[in-house]
RNA sequence: GGCGCUAUCGUCUAACGGUUAGGACAGAGCCCUCUCAAGGCUUAAAUACGGGUUCGAUUCCCGUUAGCGCUACCA
C-alpha cells in the first residue's frame, strides 16, 4: 500500500519548492493508486504563524490537486513523546542537562562536538535523580561510537547512500520544554501514519541517516526515500524569501496569471524529465509518465529576473496551456483579471474578446494591456501621428478615416462583412488594404498593435467605431497641418 | 572546519561506452501576413579542469575546482 505525505511547516508562505514537492508526491500517489496525506509539521511553536498556514492553504487550493488524509503534528504530541520515552527506556537515548543558552547555543560550529561525554555517560540513576529533581534536560539519541559501522540506505533518486556513525552527532529528540524536535516528530508520525515513501527535498538527504536510526530504535520498518534536487535562484544561491522576495512564492504565479496547469507542468520540468522531447504536458499525461527514474540529481535554477519574477519558460508554457483551454474556460479565468482594471467588465464581453487575444497573451494578466480599448469608455490619449499610415501623410489618413466613417455607417458589422466593405473602400480610394486598415486600427484601438481588425471592430460595435473614428478625424484636423 | 550531494548550450534538459552531443525557453535572421501575435524555416550557443580504465569516454574510476546541503533544544 503506497502512502505518501507532504509535510510543510507553517513558518512562511508556500514556497514554490514546497509546491513542487507536493506535486511530485501527488503524482507518485496517483500514478500508483496510493494515498496522499497532508501533514502540517507545526512543532516549532515559536515560529509558526496563522498567516503562513493560510498561505499554505491558499496555495494548495490554487494548485487544486487535493489530498486524501490530513493531520496536524501539534495534535499528536503525545505520540511523539511516547516514542522519545520508549527510546530513552531502551537506553538508546539519554538526558542532556546542558543549560539552554540564551542566544541559541555555542555558535562555534567549526569545532562542534558530536556529543557531550559528561551527559552521554551519566548513569541512569543519576540521570533519573536529576530529572525528578526538576532539572531541565533535552533527550538525545545515543549514536553508537567507535564501532566502525555506518548507516546505509538506497535512495530512489540518489542511489546508494552511506554515512559513518562516527560522523553523526547525538541529535536531540525532545526539547527541554517537552516539545519534540522535527526529527522525532517526523519519524513518529511517518511510522504511525504508515508512510511508505518519503518524497522530500534533497536538503533532507543527510538527515535521513538520523531518521533511519530513529526508526530502528523505535523498532519500525523504515519507509523508502526519494530525495528531490533543490530549486536555486539565478545566481545559484538557495531560494529564500529574504533574498528573492516574491519570486519564491507560489502566489506570485497566481497573481501574474499563470494557470495551475502550466505551473504544475513547469514545476515538473524542474528536476524531472519524461526523457523524450515532450514538454507541454497535461496533468493526466504527467500522472502517466511520472517515475523516479526521470528525476535527476542536480539542483535546478529558477531563472526569474528583476523585471519579471517568473521564469520565462513558465511564461511560455503558460501561453501554450492558455491555448489548450476552451474559450469559455479561458474567458472565465480572464474575468477576475479584467475586473482588476475594469470592475464593470462582464463575462459576456470577455467571451467575445477571448478568441481575439488568446494567442496574443502569455499571462492572464495580459488582458489588461491587450484588451484595454475594449473596456475603456474613452481611449487613452495617443499621438495624432500614429494615425498616419506607412508611405502616407496626414491628408491620406484623413481621407481614409472619412471614407471609413461612411463605409462603416452602413456596412454589415460582421467579420466577413467588414472585410468586404473595407477592402472595397480601399479599392475605391485606390490604396493598399494595409494603408486603409492602419488608420482605422489606431482610431479604434488607440495604438498600432492590436488584434486583427475586422474581429476587433465587430466586437467594438458600430456605434463605438464611428465615435472613435470621428474623434480621430477631429484629432487630425486640429493637431496636424494638412 | 567535518560529512554528504552535484557538475552537458545563458536557463530547463536528452544522449544501452560508439550521435554531425538532440529538444525546449530566451536571443538573432527569414517566410507568412491588415499591425501585433501565432505558425513555419534557419542560425548562434554546452560535455568545469586534470589524470586514469578502454579500440573508443558526456557516460566508468580517482583527484582538483566550484556550487549546494547538513553540521540548532529550525524544519
Amino acid at each position: 500500500m503506497i502512502r505518501v505525505r507532504f509535510a510543510p511547516s507553517p513558518t512562511g508562505y508556500l514556497h514554490i519548492g514546497s509546491a513542487r514537492t507536493f506535486i511530485f508526491n501527488w503524482l507518485f500517489a496517483r500514478r500508483n493508486g496510493g494515498t496522499m496525506i497532508l501533514r502540517i509539521d507545526d512543532t516549532d511553536l515559536e515560529r509558526n504563524t496563522e498567516e503562513s498556514l493560510q498561505s499554505i492553504r491558499d496555495g494548495l487550493k490554487w494548485l487544486g490537486l487535493g489530498w486524501d488524509e490530513r493531520y496536524r503534528q501539534s495534535e499528536r504530541l503525545d505520540l511523539h513523546r511516547a516514542m522519545a520515552q520508549d527510546i530513552l527506556a531502551k537506553g538508546l537515548a539519554y538526558r542532556d542537562f546542558t543549560p539552554l543558552l540564551s542566544g541559541g547555543g555555542t555558535m562555534n560550529a567549526s569545532v562542534a562536538e558530536k556529543f557531550n561525554p559528561d551527559y552521554r555517560q551519566l548513569g541512569t540513576e543519576e540521570s533519573d535523580r536529576r530529572a525528578s529533581a526538576g532539572e531541565a534536560f533535552v533527550i538525545r539519541y545515543r549514536v553508537p561510537r567507535g564501532t566502525g559501522k555506518s548507516v546505509r540506505f538506497t535512495d530512489l533518486v540518489y542511489g546508494e547512500q552511506e554515512k559513518a556513525l562516527d560522523d553523526i552527532e547525538d541529535f536531540a529528540l525532545l526539547r527541554s520544554n517537552g516539545a519534540p524536535t522535527y526529527h522525532l516528530a517526523s519519524c513518529a508520525d511517518d511510522a504511525d501514519l504508515r508512510i511508505s515513501h518519503i518524497i522530500r527535498g534533497q536538503d533532507h538527504l543527510t538527515n535521513t541517516f538520523k531518521h533511519l536510526l530513529v526508526f530502528r530504535a523505535a523498532g519500525v520498518e523504515p519507509p523508502q526515500f526519494a530525495h528531490l534536487p533543490l530549486l536555486l535562484a539565478p545566481d545559484g544561491s538557495k531560494l529564500s524569501k529574504r533574498n528573492h522576495g516574491i519570486a519564491v512564492s507560489i502566489k506570485t504565479y497566481e497573481d501574474k496569471g499563470i494557470i495551475r496547469e502550466a505551473f504544475i507542468n513547469f514545476m515538473c520540468l524542474l528536476g524531472w524529465s519524461p526523457k523524450d522531447d515532450r514538454e507541454v504536458l497535461s496533468l493526466k499525461e504527467l500522472e502517466e509518465l511520472f517515475s523516479f527514474k526521470g528525476v535527476n540529481r542536480s539542483n535546478a535554477i529558477v531563472n526569474f529576473t528583476a523585471q519579471l519574477p517568473l521564469d520565462a519558460k513558465a511564461v511560455a508554457l503558460n501561453a501554450e496551456h492558455l491555448r489548450l483551454l476552451t474559450v469559455e474556460d479561458l474567458a472565465a479565468r480572464l474575468l477576475p483579471f479584467a475586473r482588476q482594471d475594469w470592475p464593470e467588465a462582464r463575462l459576456e464581453k470577455i467571451l467575445q474578446i477571448t478568441p481575439l487575444i488568446r494567442e496574443r497573451i502569455k499571462l492572464l494578466q495580459g488582458i489588461q494591456s491587450a484588451g484595454d480599448f475594449f473596456f475603456a469608455a474613452e481611449l487613452a490619449p495617443y499621438e495624432s501621428s500614429e494615425l498616419i499610415p506607412k508611405k502616407g501623410d496626414a491628408a491620406l489618413a484623413l481621407r481614409v478615416l472619412q471614407q471609413a466613417r461612411e463605409t462603416l455607417a452602413t456596412a454589415d458589422f460582421t467579420h466577413d462583412g467588414l472585410d468586404a466593405a473595407l477592402r472595397g473602400a480601399a479599392e475605391t480610394l485606390g490604396i493598399k488594404a494595409g494603408q486603409m486598415f492602419e488608420p482605422i486600427r489606431v482610431a479604434a484601438c488607440g495604438r498600432k498593435t492590436a488584434p486583427p481588425l475586422f474581429g476587433t471592430l465587430e466586437v467594438l460595435g458600430r456605434e463605438t467605431c464611428l465615435k472613435r473614428i470621428g474623434q480621430a478625424i477631429t484629432k487630425l484636423q486640429t493637431e496636424t497641418t494638412i
